[in-house]
DNA sequence: AGCCAGGCAAGTG
DNA sequence: CACTTGCATGGC
């Protein structure tokens, strides 16, 4: 769901795809986890073509590697984090998700998505695994905004409500700018109330597979000021045409997000020597 | 106590 | 278009 902290080695990653999606029939509960001899998964449907995709298995990673540009920064992170791969969430959670993220901690985004879901979602799974679901656009749409803010969602409250409200009366879905090029895309998306650039590219990135897009929050300008001073700061655009360009193009997004993690996980001290 | 967190909307020049 | 301000909440 969001792109939380990575869990515990062993521990299972649970889940439950498609009951925000009504293009889905049959929501899919699963859990997989990382073994020493491979990636296992248990589902309640047959279900390894959508978690081969969820979670990115069939990406080229030597392709994208070699499309990388041979950056300190990014050589590091990419030694770092062998396999790491871009998911490709559910298109509505996601955006919700994102919408939350804005001036918040990953880890705070993380919990609050269990409490809406914990809240508003619909439960699903099979003996060993009970499970609620996020919730669809329609449920939350239902919710007021008072019953958001109890959950600490703060001024955020009446983006997620008025979001979920465009969804849910189908003025606009958020798979519905998959095929436009990816600028376009991005602005098509920031229609949505509580959807600046930065979450419209998170939305590009991790649920409809532009694997180009940057999103630029604090820590991607971090590297730009420490490592890419060529770039000259400026308008989002601006920025963003520069580091797609320094982080190889069309997976552009693939290198971002190695790069995110190092620097989220890696005292200063320890990372690449940059300009600063 | 203050500062900051995977920013955004609305208002102004 | 570029720039400024207010905004909820919680953890360190």
């Amino acid at each position: 769901m969001f792109s939380g902290d990575p869990p515990a080695a062993d521990a299972w990653y649970e889940t439950v795809v498609g009951a925000d999606d009504p293009r889905v029939d049959v929501p899919v509960t699963l859990r997989v986890r990382q073994q020493p001899d491979g990636l296992v998964y248990e589902a309640s449907e047959d279900a390894e073509d959508l978690v081969r995709s969820l979670i990115g298995l069939d990406d080229p990673l030597e392709e994208i590697y070699a499309a990388m540009p041979a950056h300190p920064l990014i050589t590091t992170a990419v030694e770092r984090y062998p396999g790491l791969r871009i998911v490709a969430d559910p298109p509505v959670a996601c955006l919700l998700s994102f919408i939350c993220s804005a001036q918040m901690r990953v880890a705070r985004t993380y919990q609050l998505q269990l409490e809406i879901a914990e809240s508003f979602g619909q439960p699903w799974g099979w003996d060993e695994v009970q499970l609620m679901a996020f919730p669809t656009a329609e449920r939350l749409a239902e919710a007021s905004e008072a019953e958001l803010r109890e959950l600490g969602l703060g001024y955020r409250a009446p983006y997620v409500a008025d979001s979920a409200r465009m969804i849910a009366t189908d003025e606009l879905h958020p798979a519905d700018v998959c095929g436009l090029p990816y600028e376009q895309a991005r602005t098509e998306l920031t229609r949505f109330i509580g959807v600046g650039e930065k979450v419209a590219d998170c939305v590009l990135l991790f649920a409809l597979g532009y694997h180009e897009a940057v999103p630029l929050d604090t820590w991607m300008r971090k590297v730009i000021t420490s490592y890419l001073p060529d770039i000259e700061d400026g308008s989002y655009t601006d920025l963003s045409e520069g580091i797609r360009q320094s982080f190889g193009g069309d997976i552009a997004g693939y290198t971002q997000t190695h790069v995110f993690h190092l620097l989220r996980q890696t005292p200063t001290q320890d990372l690449p020597p940059g300009v600063t």
